[in-house]
DNA sequence: GGCAATTGCTTCAGGTCTCAACGAATGTCT
DNA sequence: AGACATTCGTTGAGACCTGAAGCAATTGCC
């Protein structure tokens, strides 16, 4: 037994959580740089916007702005931005409830649905594409680790909520 | 066999790059929004001033802007905002090269290095504690198979530079 | 040497992001 | 009913981020 891979593995698997973040954080940059790139050659969009038109598109009678906000894990105050440029553009509609005029729903327009779908298939051939070298079966397991990854940090959060 | 679960699989196989793209977004999301709220509660810093520092933290000598923006994947406009609002506290220091006046060098200062010390040693605490729950085991296995999803992901940009 | 291309950083416009504070509408409690 | 608290969205300051344009220093080619 090599006592030399001994010595590093006891170093490096001290670190082992601190690698993977760093991994995860530099994986994620790397992919949704290159989606920011193309959704906004392609489509002239952002991400955030995207990703908010999909959490719109999933539901049809529209969703109020606090759903949006923690759907899309964006603050509140940012919402009120996207939702406004995306408004703006005829995107999206936004109204008022008579019940609770504190409440405000979004949903997709019918240009704004059409504009969706074209996005969404191409989003979905360029992740296919940036993954295409990654086996089915360790793809499957990412999932399902990475599930693992997510509840355990959920489950540490500062005071929560 | 269940063939109600052959046929989920079938359906769902097809999305599989899809789901793991949405989870890797959320948990990394997830994560760096606790690390953000954390950096900037406890040592008023944010986690790209951090990830910053990280990198003149292992070169005494310290690095170009240049090479600053390609190591922690920030672009070199933002770079350069980050240095200037670094340098107005004293964290960092940054001097021209005499051989190439076009160059900027960006090193730690004393203060900056004490400073990063200890919000490093959090920041490590921070993310042992977030992944408590995840196995070593699948640490490990996971930094393995998010290097090939990166790997993947690096051969499939547009227009490599 | 002279001039074009390249390199390195800065600047700018527009969008995203957080947190904190605000204002209006609704709920709750006495 | 009246006072207080909560909920929902907006606003504002400050930082981050991108892509593109700008400018200065350096290199390379003739």
């Amino acid at each position: 037994m090599d006592l030399e891979l001994v010595a590093s593995d006891a170093q490096e698997g001290k670190k082992q959580e601190l690698k993977l973040w760093l991994r995860l954080l530099a994986t994620t940059k790397l992919m949704s740089q290159e989606i920011r790139r193309r959704l906004r050659r392609e489509f002239g969009a952002t991400l955030p916007q995207f990703d908010l038109l999909a959490q719109l598109y999933r539901e049809k009678d529209g969703l109020r702005l606090g759903e949006l906000s923690s759907r899309t894990m964006v603050t509140n105050g940012n919402v009120t931005g996207l939702v406004e440029r995306l408004e703006a553009d005829g995107t999206i509609i936004r109204e008022r409830l008579p019940d609770d005029k504190r409440v405000t729903v979004a949903r997709l327009s019918e240009k704004g649905r059409t504009y969706f779908e074209g996005m969404a298939e191409a989003h979905e051939r360029w992740i296919k594409e940036m993954m295409a070298e990654v086996e089915p079966a360790v793809l499957k397991r990412l999932l399902s680790e990475l599930g693992q990854v997510k509840e355990s940090a959920q489950r540490h959060l500062s005071e929560e909520d």
